[in-house]
DNA sequence: GGAAGCCGGGG
DNA sequence: GTGTACGGCTTCC
């Protein structure tokens, strides 16, 4: 018998004959599936072990067998005994026990993945073997393999369960689960009822039926999902919601687990995903589907609940829908299915694991074929930040026709170049980093990263031309899903390499990356500068220069050459990306805007970078006013924007602004929670809402406009929706923030902040002209 | 300037 | 379960 299977994800189970490794996945038809394979066992490896440990493991009862072997560590082949023992639980023990007497390697690595990694398997595979009904399983299909095949990968339709709890902010009862069931392009709702033991039973049967493969929900893993473990464990209601009847765990105090199924919150992928300000379900389900959550006070949430029942169930429901909604809009999905693809993991792997899993996952295999050994994962961690990459200073001003060239994947070129690696990093290198660190030529041994990169930008490209000759356009998506996951993943190996301890690196190798890429942009940019042009700005792998042409087709031309000619004599492929027409920066670097002009299908787009304000203290007319004059400076009209931006403040500084543009929220927890609440903000609006007559529990959210900055700490009042505000806001505190934010921009034009705020000139020094000086006064970093 | 603290979502 | 884990901003030292 056969299937072919997508992996969802994977684990073991201790049964009475073993172990059994189980990986749970759905079939092309869209079946559910577990395959069971028994017999794996887990081992590790021991570097030049003494006698006395030998003698002791061989003693011991829990170990299967010792073997013999060659293995590759630290610069040179090295007797190494591979041990292999019964449970793959007791590994950590046996780990550190035999690390008080040698180095071991391979010894951390989860059970599963291991199996994954020995039987070489892709995210997608081929189960041989036998149906066996086992009622163990919720899945619709029990095989007992014999063998597992990789197969070309496809991307089924996963049954995808939101679900969202309602409970009382008194004591925690929990009054109704709502669902939504996202299953063949459709959508099906309902909720569980009764009192709140059968209702966490009712709600087990009902995922327990539906059987899905993702559960989601809005922000699940850090509430819903912890009332309804605790609730159950309270009321003895046995949460076994996994495919193998097993119950979540919560991981880490942070995401949950469920064998056989992928738990993914809802909110977590929009903050993945998404940069927003707000991110709440409310917020959220506006900008991206354009409706909101029905109207239930939900502070008061036991009263709603007494007064209308219907209503609170269909609100509940509702926010199970619309996180199921949200989930599905932003494709996070096909996208970790895609990643699932290139890193030969199960879904649940690569959504679940930190990025220096996805490249274990190819390293290790591959180390594993050549003999090398795996070291374990150091302990260490946050240590020794290498140099990152060069960013040209720029100068403030407005430039005209900007070509942007880029390079394709710098630094995953800059290691195939320079045959980077920890398998090439050796005091005999012939290459030598501008850091002094030295490795090995290609033909002296090729390292197994820059191998690896090698294959993976091979098949990007091959991907990158199967979109091209898409026939469709559910085929092109398809191929540009998994051309853009494979860019991911090759950006990843530089990010782990990076990072400082990774277990197959070290910070000398991560340095001698960025510093051989510096050293290539720099010279890059001398030459364009010898050759008289001028280059405006560049950060890691872009290059902004002026085209000498003042048209379009002229500077189209004029880049496309250029980036053909650097990449033929550096070895590297330069991408000439667009042309910004005008570009605008105030002189600060990462810090520019600029409007695209080409290539055509981003004509007209606006680019800002690093002007955002997050801030958690901001308000709308802060980024309102900056928007409204970046637009004035790129219509051209440079007059314009500083005359915007003097009315701007100056009519905040009269108090002629919209009220609701001057308010600040934030959540509040328990007073008792902050060390100095007195000086928070948000505790006083809170305090005085009190006094007011409202209601306040610990997590609500406060609005409150400043009364008064003068003080040493700020007055606030709340600010109430819809009701009048009878207080002045502290107009010269508002002002002074805006006028913050514009002199930003303004200050290139030679008007600073006291010039916004009072009209009046404060430096002798007046605007263009003064280059040297400028660049001292406005070079900050 | 780096480490520690806190928020954000949810009822 | 051979894994111990957010990301960004602010305040503190």
């Amino acid at each position: 018998m056969e299937e072919e299977v997508r992996l969802i994800s994977a684990s073991y189970s201790r049964e009475e004959d073993g172990v059994v490794v189980e990986l749970y996945g759905k079939t092309k038809e869209g079946k559910s599936i577990v395959g069971r394979y028994h017999g794996f066992l887990p081992y590790f490896y021991l570097v030049e072990p003494p006698a006395v440990l030998l003698e002791k493991l061989s003693e011991d009862e829990e170990i299967k067998n010792m073997e013999d072997v060659e293995l590759w560590y630290r610069g040179k082949m090295r007797k190494c005994v591979k041990v292999t023992l019964s449970s793959p639980w007791k590994t950590p023990n046996y780990r550190r026990f035999a690390s008080e007497f040698c180095e071991v390697l391979a010894a951390d690595i989860p059970f599963h993945q291991r199996f994954i990694y020995d039987f070489d398997l892709g995210s997608c595979v081929k189960f041989v073997g036998d149906y066996k009904p086992n009622d163990k399983y919720t899945a619709e299909i029990v095989m007992e393999l014999e063998s597992v095949e990789n197969i070309e990968d496809f991307k089924p339709e996963l049954k995808i369960f939101s679900f969202d709890i309602e409970n009382s902010m008194k004591d925690g009862t929990i009054f109704t689960i709502g669902y939504a069931i996202w299953e063949n392009g459709e959508i099906k709702e309902g909720h569980v009822e009764g009192d709140e033991k059968e209702l966490l039973e009712n709600f087990v049967k009902v995922i327990r039926k539906e059987d899905p493969d993702v559960i989601t929900g809005y922000n699940i893993d850090g509430y819903d999902l912890e009332v309804i473990t605790d609730r159950a464990k309270k009321l003895g209601v046995e949460l076994n919601i996994g495919r193998d009847g097993s119950k979540p765990q919560r991981i880490g105090g942070q995401f949950w687990r469920v064998h056989g199924r992928v738990i993914e919150d809802a909110w977590w992928a929009v903050k993945k995903e998404l940069r927003l300000k707000q991110e709440s379900l409310e917020a959220v389900s506006q900008e991206l589907l354009g409706e909101g959550k029905m109207d239930v006070d939900r502070v008061n949430i036991d009263e709603e609940w007494e007064k209308d029942r219907d209503k609170v169930i269909k609100y509940c429901v509702k926010d199970a829908e619309l996180a199921l909604r949200i989930l599905l809009k932003i494709g996070i999905i096909g996208k970790y299915m895609d990643l699932a693809t290139v890193t030969k993991f199960p879904l649940d792997d690569v959504m679940h694991s930190g990025t220096s899993t996805w490249v274990d996952s190819l390293l290790i295999r591959e180390a594993d074929r050549r003999k090398i050994g795996v070291p374990l994962q150091g302990q260490e961690r946050k240590r020794g930040k290498i140099e990152g990459g060069y960013v040209h200073s720029l100068e403030p001003g407005l430039y005209h026709w900007i070509c942007v060239l880029d390079f394709k994947s710098m630094y995953p070129s800059i290691i195939i170049k320079y045959n980077i690696c920890f398998t090439t990093l050796s005091e005999d290198g012939d290459i030598v980093s501008p850091t002094g660190a030295k490795f090995l030529s290609k033909e002296r041994r090729e390292g197994i990263i820059p191998k690896i990169l090698k294959d993976l930008m091979a098949k990007r490209d091959e991907l990158k031309r199967k979109m091209k000759e898409a026939a469709t356009e559910e085929e092109r998506n398809y191929y540009d899903g998994l051309q853009k996951a494979v860019k991911i993943l090759m950006n990843t190996f530089y990010g782990v390499l990076a990072s400082s301890f990774y277990r197959f690196t070290d910070p000398r190798i991560g340095a001698s990356i960025t510093s051989f890429a510096r050293e290539t942009i720099r010279k890059i940019i001398g030459n364009l500068e010898s050759r008289g042009l001028k280059v405006v700005y560049g950060d890691t792998d872009s290059i902004f220069f002026e085209s000498p042409h003042q048209n379009l087709d002229g500077s189209v031309k004029f880049g496309t050459e250029m980036a053909k000619e650097i990449s033929e004599k550096e070895e590297l492929i330069l991408e000439f990306e667009k042309i910004l027409e005008p570009f605008f920066s105030h002189g600060a670097k990462k810090r520019y805007v600029g409007r695209i002009v080409w290539p055509e299908d981003k004509r007209g787009e606006m680019i800002v970078r690093g002007y955002e304000i997050r801030r958690t203290d901001s308000f709308d007319l802060q980024s309102e006013a900056q928007k409204m004059v970046f637009e004035k400076i790129l219509d051209g009209d440079v007059e314009g924007a500083i005359s915007l931006a003097k009315e701007i403040v100056s009519k905040v500084r009269r108090g002629e602004v919209e009220i609701e543009k001057l308010v600040i929220s934030r959540t509040v927890r328990d007073f008792k929670r902050y060390k100095n609440p007195n000086s928070m903000a948000n505790v006083q609006a809170a305090k005085k809402l009190m006094k007011k007559g409202f209601k306040f529990i610990p997590g609500m959210k406060v609005s409150w406009i400043v009364v008064n900055a003068r003080g040493s700490k700020q007055d606030v009042e709340p600010y109430i929706p819809g009701k009048e505000f009878p207080y002045r806001p502290d107009f010269q505190y508002y002002a002074r923030r805006i006028a913050e934010t514009l002199a930003r921009i303004t200050e290139v034009f030679g008007i600073d902040q006291e010039e916004l705020l009072t009209g009046k000139k404060q430096s002798s020094l007046s605007a263009f002209g003064e280059k040297k000086k400028m660049k001292t006064l406005f070079d900050y970093e």
